[in-house]
This record gives C-alpha cells, structure tokens and sequence, in this order.
DNA sequence: TGTAAATTAGACACTATTGTCTAAAACGTC
DNA sequence: GACGTTTTAGACAATAGTGTCTAATTTACA
C-alpha cells in the first residue's frame, strides 16, 4: 500500500537473523509495513503480534520466524523507519535553491516540498509519534536518527543559508541558528495539525510556508532586498 | 513529590464516584500524581494498576474504589494536568510586559518564564507525550485542552501583541500568525531536548528565548527601533 | 516433477494484567 | 471507647498476549 522505494527495502531485506528470502522478500516487507502501522497506532506494548500478523496477512509463527521476538521487530521496524525518512530528507535538502531567481517564491516552495514529503509524510508522523513514545526507552535507538535527522537537517540548511548570505542574498550572523528558526517558522502554523495526527492540506503547507518565509526573509533579508521579497499579497493569507 | 497547588487538588479530588473523603482526599491526590507519572512513563496500555498502587503508597483496591476502571482513571489524570497546565499558561500570560522599559530583555525574560512554567515543566512534558499517544484514540478528551491550552494561548498572545503594536512598539499585521511565530520561535532551539523527553537548563532556556526574540524582533519592530532591540552581545549565544 | 525451504494453522505452556471479592485492620469522629 | 467508613492484603477467575512446538501445506527453483 505504502510507496517504498525498492532498493531500501531490499537493502532492509537482506539482514541477519531469519530465513534466507530465497529471491523474494515480499513477506519481510509486508510484515515490516503492518509492524510500522501497528506500532504507531498502539504503541509498543499496546501492539500485539496477532495483530500485525492479521495486518500483515501472514501467520503469527512467519513474524517469528524472521524476527526472534517482538522487541527485535520493534527495532528493525524504527530502523526501517529512520533509514527511509533521513534519505527522503537529503533528496530534500538537495533541491534548496541555490541561485534563487526569486527568493521568497523559492524558499516557500522548498520549505512545501520539505513539510510534504519529510515533515507531514506518514513516516515523519511515525517518527515523531515513536520517538516522542519510547525515544527514553530506547535511547540508543533514536540517537542515530537524532545525529542523521534533526541535527543533520539543521547543520546542511544551515550551510545551505551560509551559501545564500555569502551570494548577499540573505544577512546571517550564525547560519545554523538561522535553519532552525527557518524550520520553527514552517512549522509554527502546522503544531495544531501535529496534536491531531491529522495531515494538513496542500493549501495550509502553502500558507504555512508563505508566512514563515515572509517573516524569515523580514528578519534576516538585507534591507534593499526586503521590497522585492514580499509574497503575492493576498492569496496566500491565511486561512 | 511533586508541586501541586491546594486549590486545585481540591478541586480536583471533589468529584463523582468513591469514597466520600471525609476531611482528607490525599489518597486520591497521590494516585493522580503517581498515575501521571506510571502513564507517561508507560502509556496507556503499558501502564499497570499495581505499579501504579505501588508508586502512590496504596492498595491495589483502593485505586479501583476511587475510580472504577483503568479508563476511569486515566481520563482523570488527563482532566487533572490539563487544567494545571491550563491555569499555569493563563497565569503566565498574565505576566506578558504590557509597558516595557527594554523591549527584548522584557520579552526573553516572558518567554523564560513560559518555557520553564508551561512547556518545559512536568505537565507540559506529559501533555505533550500522552496527547501524541493517546490523543487519536480519545479525541473528544484532549479537545477541550486544545481549545483552553494552544489555541487559547495564541489568540491570548496575540491579543497582547496587538497591544504593543498599537503603541508603536511592533509592527505587525497579522497578530495570531506573529504569535505563533513568537511561540515557534522560542521552541526552535528547543525542540531537540523535547525529543529526549530531557529539560533543558536555564541556560538553555535563557539563550532560546534571546535567540527567538532577537529574530522575532528584526521581523516585527519598527526600523528606528532595532538599533536598541539588540541582545547582549555574547553572553547569551548558543552553546 | 522433485526437493528443500518457507509458510501456515493450531495447540500449548507461561506470564501478566484486569477487575472482583472477602475478611481483617486502620482510621476519623463523636 | 464505639461507630461507620476507608483502606488493606490476598486470593481469585477471566482474559489476553508472548513465544514454542508440531505437522501439514505451499512455494521457489532446478
């Protein structure tokens, strides 16, 4: 149901423990999939084999026998997880707009198509749903994530910005400071559509993005450039 | 253990079914509070009603005199933190400089105050995780919350905001949106000790709110004002 | 088609947990 | 000190979940 890319989930596939997926790996990846809902859903200890066995469409012995408990599928699982969304954040990172031919329009549309496809997206939820769950359970777990994830999302935005402000485009004293503000902005109109779990619509990433960029560019544009960077006035307002 | 005001322990313990507490309701309390702990700890499903008696100093029975079922109590607990925590926000946005002398300095030390009382404190931290967790399976429960807490406390915020802008401290067009942002931006050097469920230091907290403020007020003071608006040059930089 | 691997359903022991029940003990108040 | 209430410990049935085992079945591939 879920896109996966084919390579990670072969690469995934190919593990320790387990049978030896003699040219297919469907089972794996079907299991790996209903695990990821279920876990997210329940939560560890409220997940029960059965259950993502039935989700899975595969019998209860099948996940036992290539994953020796539920702990170790718990794990494989997040690893799937972070593995997936870290390399959807560095395709993401690499579209940043490097010669901006209009700033504000350029930095929105990379700031939509970061919330879409890494923030918004379903594993972004899971993760966040599961780090926040048993991140203090399994810290060793989610350091990995932390260190490639969050931390390293800053640091290349950060040397992204760097970029920008050595072209004049933008007037930055500390450019890692700069991307976790310009991500806080991004995200500051979609924090109530995260306590729900609910997906925000292509029209509130549109909004959302508009404004932390407006307010971005207002705090860290040089003063000639601040004209020319206001977005199109009223159809991006909010709401 | 932990700090609880009288008043709303009362308040609290003055409700339905159990034992009619004649004179004394502290069972009740240290139930609460022990429960809070055992299902942010452990959420709903993980949590067990015996290390919940055993953390609160009670009998197993006595748990299920006070509140008939698991569900019971931990619909409780969450009516029991959320208006804690909505009456610390409301306490602290009464706080919110409305005649400021140094304007950044003014507004840090608001945003201090509301990170280190509201967000970053015990409450926060268990809303924060239980609504992530449990929030998709009893929507009608945290509604109320959300109403009273976030999305009070941005139109509240804004409502002040709109003040200062009115006498010519700010410049701002759209109030709730610059409120968000002001809230965004106090999280964004935060967000990453939110992950660990870890408290960040007063250190952190204070260079956080200076961070924020020092952006927020580039995007929204007026130009002759911004010479003045500037931090503390170096005492207060990250890390 | 034959073989080895993978998968399946079901039974199973074991543990943990919920919620009830009881009789004894502790408590507060008069 | 007597009374009624609350609390307690422990036993208890009922349920649900984990992880193992087995024997039968299906699948992949030569």
């Amino acid at each position: 149901m879920k896109s996966r890319t084919i390579a990670t989930s072969q690469s995934i596939a190919r593990k320790d423990t387990g049978p030896k997926l003699r040219g297919q790996c469907s089972k794996r990846v079907s299991i790996l999939d209903a695990a990821a809902n279920v876990f997210c859903r329940e939560g560890f200890s409220g997940a029960s084999i059965d259950e993502i066995a039935i989700e899975a469409c595969v019998s209860r012995q099948t996940i036992y026998n290539h994953y020796r408990e539920k702990e170790t599928l718990f794990v494989a699982v997040i690893e799937d997880v972070m593995e997936r969304a870290n390399a959807a954040l560095f395709s993401m990172l690499s579209t940043f707009p490097d010669k901006p031919d209009n700033l504000h329009q350029d930095l929105s549309d990379f700031a939509v198509r970061l919330t879409k496809n890494c923030l918004c997206n379903h594993d972004g939820k899971f993760l966040r749903r599961l780090v926040q769950m048993e991140g203090e359970r399994y810290p060793h777990l989610f350091e990995g994530w932390r260190q490639h994830g969050p931390c390293k999302i800053s640091s290349t935005l950060g040397a992204l910005l760097a970029k920008l402000s050595h072209k004049g485009a933008l007037r930055i004293d500390d450019f890692d400071l700069a991307a976790r503000q310009f991500l806080a902005l991004v995200n500051a109109d979609l924090q109530m559509t995260y306590l729900f779990g609910g997906k925000p619509s292509d029209e509130e990433l549109h909004s959302a993005a508009s404004n932390a960029v407006a307010t971005f560019l207002r705090a860290y544009a040089p003063l000639e450039q601040q004209a020319s960077s206001q977005p199109a006035p009223l159809l991006m307002a909010v709401r």
